[in-house]
DNA sequence: AGAATTATCCAAAGCGCTTTGGGGATCGAG
DNA sequence: CTCGATCCCCAAAGCGCTTTGGATAATTCT
């Protein structure tokens, strides 16, 4: 059933029944009812395609999802996803998700916005530098980071989580708990999230004459077998860390499972602080020992990605361009004074 | 830029250009080469809504994502969506996920399938009665299941896990060994995975002069949290369960956290099976005790489905319309001898 | 009552692409 | 030299929708 159908088997134009539809005023309450009444019997439906060509608009945000044979599933992805879908079902959005290897992401891009299929583009996980943002800036499609690049003037909108202020915080609680030997459980270094931690983290360090030896910084993807693992080799070092922060509820499964294993006390021996982003499956509250961490959620980030983007989309102008959340820091029991 | 721009540029019809790119043979090899390079050089991408509507093809598969406040994000599902993206980048296809609350899933499908975005439709977490699959069945567009409804017989294509069998197989493996009381940690009861998954159980103990009381089955969203406190109710049960089906590691996660708090030695007083659907945050044998599972890659499952719907729109008819995986038993520590 | 609005509706153009149905050269064959 | 093939290429229609620019009939104003 097209337009063509249903104004015929009404009687009036295409004009009529496409305003009718899509409550423009010059058309009578009288017919308007009627045609509101036949779509709804035959179950009529525009075809988006036809309606993107003709409007230029679309109802859809696109993203490029990164796909390789050695990329598993995120967690932390698909709890962004659900924000963002919460917010666009109210405004009957959808999304179209392209997957691109990660070294063709640039023309996943191009290709995302040529095809008409998409009024505005959501980006994650930025590097620094970051060609795709350069794209998208000096094309004219709406867009938002979640995320910054590197430095302090940022011309792009976007939403990030201060989170060189999170781990900076956090290191600072552990160090008034007399915590001088640390380590890092971070994320894959290219990802700027990553290297804004680690700076919080040495910034706190470094202002109590402190530093982070190499070999206790660990990247990786953010699962539970790189947690187990780093904190294992972290646990053989001769100079064993009391204190580690960690990037990830993900990863401090692992690194708490290698702490267990070693037979040191969590919150004792070793004080973990991980940042959290509130993953609907893995609370840190619900950790044996309760983990302290920083925390910012993910999927209140998608829906506010959402809500900005399709406001931006609609005409608003009282959304700001550039929004830092602080993480807030919660005190549980996996933190406490130095040993000895 | 778009195809008359280019043409013009070009010296050329559209016609001619449209044919040179899409290689038809219509064309001298001089000037194919010479509207590749000009294509080339311009960044000319087709708009896709308008190839869409010109040939009712859009490289594009659909899904609805369920959306709802309550709702958080599902590891399982970015699994999957990885393994579907895995064999879409492949082909130059991209998924279009359209958000929808719970009770207007039906609706949202209309509106996919009217859209004129996608060519074809799939569809997860399959419940008995589905209105959905009729939905689908009764519609012309191409789709495929991830699981089905109830009942033998199947009009409809489908990949599904041999859910039953799996726990059946589980289930017998835990009577060999001694075991009488059993629990059951399931996924949401509506959900004919979950279904099938008790029947298994009940079968086999069925056939061991068996049967599993109500209040030692749980239904409910597969994370760790939800995991925790039903093994906690289990282990305060009068008849203490010495045997449990788990329907997801994320919940035995939670499960295995209550058994160690309780002082419960896991694979000596109490034994567990749990469903792996290999996540590639959670493996079973990076557990302090590695879990014996029932073992069936999500992600291997979304690239399989990929390669069917991508297949058949491709005309391929060498492709199964349904296919059933038997899961994989993987024996490691978690399963012991039944106690006393 | 005649003019000026106002309320309804329609025909047709246009969005960017593919595809049908030719049409003019070019070339070897008769 | 002419005729049918063979190559290349083009004009125009059509996909399903929105929107511009009227047209017609019904109301209101003076």
């Amino acid at each position: 059933m097209n337009l063509k159908q249903l104004s015929d088997r009404l009687g009036l134009s295409q004009t009529t029944v496409s305003r009718a539809l899509n409550g423009y005023p010059e058309v009578s309450q009288a017919t308007r009812e009627r045609v509101l009444k036949a779509a709804q019997q035959t179950g009529y439906k525009p075809n988006k395609a036809a309606q993107r060509l003709a409007t230029g608009k679309a109802k859809s945000i696109g993203l490029v999802m990164q796909s390789a044979p050695e990329i598993g599933g995120d967690p932390h992805f698909s709890e962004f996803l659900s924000g963002l879908a919460e917010e666009a079902v109210k405004h009957d959005f959808h999304f179209v998700m392209a997957p691109a290897s990660p070294d063709d992401e640039v023309n996943a891009i191009k290709r995302l916005i040529a095809s008409g299929y998409v009024d505005a583009i959501f980006l994650a996980h930025v590097v620094d530098p970051d060609p795709r943002v350069e794209l998208l800036r000096s094309s004219s499609i709406p867009y938002l980071l979640h995320g910054r690049i590197m430095g302090e003037t940022h011309d792009y909108p976007y939403l990030d989580v201060d989170n060189e202020g999170a781990f900076y915080t956090a290191a600072k609680l552990l160090l008034q708990l007399g915590h001088k030997r640390f380590a890092l459980l971070n994320g894959m270094e290219r990802f700027t999230f990553a290297t804004r931690r680690k700076i919080g983290l040495e910034k706190a360090l470094a202002e109590a004459g402190l530093s982070l030896p190499p070999e206790l910084a660990h990247h990786s993807v953010m699962g539970d077998q790189a947690g187990f693992r780093a904190m294992e080799r972290f646990l053989a070092h001769p100079e064993r860390p009391t204190a580690v922060l960690c990037a990830s509820t993900a990863l401090a499964l692992g690194a708490v499972r290698a702490i267990n294993k070693a037979g040191l006390k969590l919150g004792v021996d070793i004080s973990l602080i991980a940042h959290d982003d509130v993953l609907s499956t893995l609370r840190p509250e619900n950790f044996s020992v309760p983990l302290t961490t920083t925390r910012s959620s993910l999927r209140a980030a998608g829906a506010r990605i959402g809500q900005r983007l399709i406001g931006t989309l609609a005409g608003a102008s009282d959304l700001p361009e550039q929004e830092l959340w602080e993480a807030e820091l919660i005190v549980r029991a996996s933190t406490g004074p130095a040993p000895f």
